[in-house]
DNA sequence: ATAAACCCTAGAGCTTACTCCAGACTCAAG
DNA sequence: CTTGAGTCTGGAGTAAGCTCTAGGGTTTAT
């Protein structure tokens, strides 16, 4: 039987989630991880909710998410004030944004295998395409 | 015909890429944009080319590109002591990452739209997905 | 019982990417 | 020929997101 209360301390999250520990004591001040239990020395219990957690925040980030959008993304679960209703409004709204990215990365990608393909692979660059295809407006 | 040197000044590419003059001066010192050239008194002449890469700078920040990658991703063309097999090489190593970037998108966006799908509009939240659809583990 | 390896707080400092001056020149319109 | 909008340079200031330091307490192994 597994036991009940496996608690790791700052140390290993910040190992396990490759960030320091400067940085989860800083996501905590900042709201996007809740503050943890404390043992009786003052020492922060972590759980394996904020190692997903803290995996969420540094994927989205990478995404381009700052850490106020991913605050906002990540309250699409905790505030129980808010009504289905308008969590179903918000997602809908962060669904169309990241669609968008994904369209933009899409376009990058393409741009870029072409640039691959160009290049038989002898020879000094002179032109490349990745400009040109970034043409098409999308409206922010 | 059209007339062949239609340049414009710096005003006029911040008004039309939506950034700021300083921000356009800023790029260039860093070296984003070329150095343009410059009229009689000192002010600097711009092509549409630069309105491109402008808004191309401006795409890939949202997508979580630092202005460092963005410059390595605009120099795929700019440097002709690079090979061609050494840009195809480059570009290979950014698609990965952008496939990678767009996969996690797509899990975010299933997560969230089975947030919009559990919640039929009525009644208080009280757990979400979105963290759980997050656990795979792609190495960076 | 003491060293090594943890952890704590508060606050200063750093990097990135702008953003905002001050003080001066330029240019088009009236 | 003056006024107002636009531009120039150099440098200081700002916000986000960490990162580091000082000075101290805790835990574990020997």
């Amino acid at each position: 039987m597994k036991k009940a209360n496996a608690f790791m301390q700052i140390g290993e999250v910040a190992q396990r989630t490759e960030t320091s520990i400067d940085t989860i004591r800083f996501y905590e001040k900042s709201g996007l991880i809740p503050k943890p239990e404390r043992t009786d020395s003052g020492y922060r219990k972590y759980t394996e909710e904020t190692i997903r957690r803290v995996q969420f925040i540094k994927r989205s980030q990478e995404l381009g998410f700052s850490l106020k959008e991913i605050a906002d993304l990540l309250s699409l679960r905790v505030d129980p004030k808010t009504t289905c209703r308008d969590v179903k409004k918000r997602s809908e709204v962060k669904i169309y944004d990241i669609e968008k990215k994904i369209r933009t990365l899409q376009k990058i990608k393409r741009a870029l295998s072409r640039v691959a393909a160009t290049c038989k692979g002898k020879g000094p660059t002179s032109e490349c395409p990745i400009l040109e295809v970034l043409e098409g407006n999308e409206k922010k």
